[in-house]
DNA sequence: CCTATACTGCACCGTCCGATGCAATCGTGC
DNA sequence: GCACGATTGCATCGGACGGTGCAGTATAGG
């Protein structure tokens, strides 16, 4: 964990074909093991590949492991931006969309489980991890749908159904009360949640949010 | 990271002393390298003991790793109600207390600087961790600390500082409001962020909460 | 048919590391 | 000073693993 080079440190050589299937079976086993622990063998056999094929396509095991966390994390930040669009493009029922967004959204966590595994040892590893690589990541994933989900917010308020100022500290707040809450009680989908139990706590988040955003019923 | 015995796997013979020297050497050497990149001999050298006389105090890595993690948890958990009981016994001026105790409980991921690494890594590796462990750990840890606060909440919100039905939801939205976030934010106190930055998002946290639950003031 | 590219299988190197065994030493209490 | 427990240094085992070299095979295009 000490390449300085931004991007992909990956040589392009070989057929693509092969080149899905090793990232494939590294976001498996580097997800179960953590990036130390995972073998380069195994990856390979995971793949059905020669190690030596690996070896061709990608200079290191470090420059594996940022690669496949950096398309991952692409991936699940275009699934989150569908979800949002599908949830609060169209709002109806404010408080049901919200909740139908969060327990999706929180639910993501034990759907890409090999992703968000590596999301954690990232996490663990973050001072061995070059801050240029942790910028990056943080922009491409979480930071970039954060984004998008103050816009959302923001345009929800402009028809009247909030009432916020600061877009961004709103959507941090529907981001702590509702997915890091249910994220840090599942270890990141590591130990699983009941779906119910999902459902409970984004349901309680979201009411918080909405008696910190909801403007005043004029009795 | 497969023990199933729920304490302590670690022998108990030898001096106390050596005990502790080890004990503490382990905490920095897992802290900076992780479980697996951390290597005995290592910490021997940081304990300046024999690796030899490790394993005449802990049976295993693995064993050294749990009983370094209980002790430092049961520590920082006190350390946290010490800073509980100064900022939330006698209540002056409700919103100054609750910034200046959340400024000072975001900030222990720094001051504890080795403990979180661990925790970071405990959480990487949940999957592997024995669920019995994982429970003690939070036991010991952040779920009594959250008790705890719930029940200063209580007492705040019974001489009419705060309205609270739910005592423990109330303590949970303190926390993701101030302390995880920040936490989030510095992955653990592994990317430190500047003391002002956290007096911010915890005051800016404070203020969410205190929306949440100050009573009504009729004008 | 020839050449270039890619993949394979396998052996191999060097290294690191957890764990053990053992003989020697130090220190304390009887 | 003797005995016992703790510690030490060292050698060593056994295995895992990252990474490389190489010779052989397949496949596709000209």
């Amino acid at each position: 964990m000490v390449s300085q080079d931004v991007m992909p440190a990956a040589t392009n050589r070989g057929l693509p074909e092969k080149r899905r299937a090793i990232a494939q079976a590294a976001r498996t086993v580097f997800g179960r093991d953590g990036f130390s622990r995972a073998s380069v063998d195994a990856i390979a056999a995971g793949a059905s590949v020669s190690k030596r094929t690996i070896y061709n396509h990608y200079t290191d095991k470090e420059s594996l492991f940022l690669s496949v966390i950096l398309e991952g994390s692409a991936s699940v930040a275009t699934t989150h931006m569908r979800i949002a669009e599908r949830h609060l493009r169209k709002i109806l029922d404010l408080e049901e969309d919200l909740v139908a967004f969060g327990v999706e959204w929180a639910s993501s966590p034990t759907a890409f489980a090999d992703h968000f595994a590596l999301v954690r040892t990232i996490q663990a590893e973050a001072s061995h991890i070059p801050p240029v690589v942790l910028e990056a990541w943080q922009n491409a994933g979480p930071r970039a749908f954060q984004q998008e989900l103050a816009r959302y917010l923001r345009a929800i308020a402009d028809r009247g159904l909030l009432v916020i100022t600061d877009e961004h500290e709103a959507a941090n707040h529907f981001n702590l009360l509702t997915f890091v809450n249910v994220v840090q009680k599942s270890f990141y989908g590591a130990i699983p949640l009941a779906d119910s139990e999902i459902t409970e706590l984004v349901t309680s988040g979201v009411r918080a949010f909405l008696r910190l955003y909801r403007p005043e019923t004029e009795s």
